[in-house]
DNA sequence: GTCTATATGTGGATAGAC
DNA sequence: GTCTATCCACATATAGAC
């Protein structure tokens, strides 16, 4: 109804403003004030996040900034991507060593959650970022993304390693996965507004119990079917 | 770090300007600039959210807006309040006639779905206010009454009009709305994020399942307990 | 209590030297 | 590729008449 909206935002997302990203420095500095973005989103948040904020805690003067970004959307949406890109190595949760995919579900949620704890200013971060792809139209993929990311990790972190994977395993990890994915995002909030944390224990407890039953679930289910 | 932040913003934050509202037309304007901003909010998303949208949106001058309202800040504030206010109603959710808590949970889960799917941007816009609620200083408490009204909510929604409520009903009660609450919230955003209503009317059937096993467990343990 | 008009600041973005 | 300096639109907020 009002936005004007320039039709390079999306082709900006990637790549900086003109050619550049392809110079060994330049690549580096791009980097830095992507994570410099991240930096200051995570202690002011959305509301407060202007581009001088992010070329101060960047270390770059603000001109630079947009040399490598057209513009803050796009800068906003290469952090997130880059957030995705690096999730596996920044939960850096090894596959876990147990074969029972029980044990690693349990294993997995609760590393998980106490990472996310450590970690409550990023995950604001992240979610925060999420909601603005999804308002951001024509970036909206990015939000799926992201979530098929989580998806395929969670997926591989409870069935990964265990002899060849069957087109069986594969749909119960991901519907197994979908279901971790929901429960941890759910905790995140409510832990976050009612920083109650026995009660919010209490809920990966039960996430815990609930995945485990699933996985059983599905399995009798697929057993059934294989005859 | 930098933030001046006037201290008055907390006090502003449920009450007019200067001591109107007292009015009766008053308060309808009041109201109006209210539900104005949350209409704006769902449409374009808190990035674009400015005060003038605002106004117009709710057929209101710029300045009768910051007659009502202190500052931009305060005005996001009483919308969420009023969204807390109003919830029972909005979900127009009538206590489910079946006296069996399995069942209801069946129920409240299914409508509360349709209710969530039906009304997408306000979802969106509402977790965009979370957030900001989360990240304005003084203001996260008003994050833990969201949370807390839609436990209490749920809650009764369970087991209310059953007879007496025990002590250890009131605590099953409570200790499954917040896994419902769980859900739904993770639902939410995976939904939105994924789009894939497919995928997602598994993940409503696995919390149904999932929360229907936490009130047997929790009974039967409560049972024991009680001898 | 609601309006018109305006002050004041700050944000995103660009020009152009180096 | 990075800097200094600057433009300009627009956002929040206020003054003051009605």
């Amino acid at each position: 109804m009002d936005e004007p909206r320039r039709p390079s935002s999306l082709h900006g997302t990637s790549h900086p403003g003109k050619i550049p990203g392809a110079t060994r420095k330049g690549t580096e500095t791009r980097a830095r004030i992507i994570k410099g973005a991240l930096e200051a989103l995570e202690n002011g948040g959305m509301e407060a996040l202007t581009t001088r904020k992010i070329a101060a805690s960047a270390g770059v003067r603000l001109a630079t900034l947009h040399y490598y970004f057209d513009n803050k959307e796009s800068l906003l949406l290469a952090v997130l991507e880059d957030l995705i890109a690096d999730m596996a190595e920044a939960y850096q949760a090894d596959i876990p060593a147990s074969h029972d995919p029980q044990e690693r579900i349990e294993t997995v949620i609760r590393s998980m959650w106490r990472y996310v704890q450590r970690t409550r200013n990023k995950q604001l971060a992240q979610t925060e970022l999420t909601l603005y792809a999804l308002r951001t139209q024509g970036a909206d993929w990015l939000a799926a993304r992201q979530y098929n990311a989580y998806i395929d990790f969670y997926s591989k972190l409870i069935f990964d390693g265990m002899g060849e994977i069957s087109e069986d395993k594969k749909q119960i990890g991901t519907a197994v996965a979908r279901f971790m994915l929901i429960g941890i995002d759910g905790l995140i909030l409510q832990n976050f507004a009612l920083h109650n944390d026995g009660d919010t224990n209490e809920g990966v407890e039960t996430l815990i119990i609930a995945t485990q039953d699933l996985v059983r679930r599905l399995q009798a289910e697929a057993r059934l079917a294989a005859g």
